[in-house]
DNA sequence: CAGAATCCAGCAAGATACTG
DNA sequence: CAGTATCTTGCTGGATTCTG
């Protein structure tokens, strides 16, 4: 017998909460919606910003940012080329989110830790 | 030369935002602590809930979410077996980012799946 | 009922090199 | 500067089977 249904369907279907994950809980979303928050940024700039993050995965995560609609792309035909990245409208709804769930880090990150810990050496 | 660094570190190091993420953005973590909220859940009627989730992530999922110290596991021995699911009281401090989400997915998700049907076909 | 164990395909993502 | 292209690997997660 079968365990639950298989057929493909989009984990977000009919939950707004997984919808909201799917959007911003990319591997470096999170981080990269926290910087733009602050204003527009240039690419290597970000890449400053977030040094663990290679060069790769950073165009991946905003392209899929930008397909979105949350995240405006804007390119300076200079030499050397220069291009800008900033949340749109649209990602500027995602703030207050942002918001808390930065507070909700600063104030319990140190015991997400602890119980990892302890939970390690069990 | 090298890209960025590559050395091992943890992506939600520095970076409240991140970290938030990594406890809530797992796969099917937000639709598993959207069900908590409600109130506690067996794990079969969990899994009733999140018809597209096989029992091996719901229960991988659930175990993270234990280790970190946001869901709780009850087991009552009985004969066949129960097993209920609650949000600890760490736990209910993530609920006004739950409330949140499930508010902005509510409001926009159909914006998002309009902004990817665009971009698909270009 | 509530899982655990095993197997395996596929994708995510790192390393590296190259470019307008 | 702001990417792209390619190769490669390791982990994610699905399918299936078994159990107290």
């Amino acid at each position: 017998m079968k365990d639950y249904k298989t057929e493909k369907c989009p984990n977000t279907t009919a939950c707004p909460v997984a919808i909201t994950v799917d959007v911003i809980g990319g591997k470096w979303k999170g981080k990269i919606l926290y910087n733009l928050i602050s204003g527009p940024k240039r690419f290597n700039e970000l890449g400053r910003l977030m040094p663990y993050t290679t060069k790769r995965m950073l165009t991946l995560q905003l392209r899929e940012l930008e397909q979105d609609g949350i995240v405006h792309r804007e390119i300076y035909r200079e030499i050397p080329p220069k291009v800008e990245y900033s949340l749109t409208a649209f990602g500027e709804t995602l703030k207050p989110i942002i918001y808390l769930m930065r507070d909700w880090g600063d104030m319990y990150g140190n015991e997400v830790f602890m119980n990892r810990k302890i939970s390690e050496k069990v």
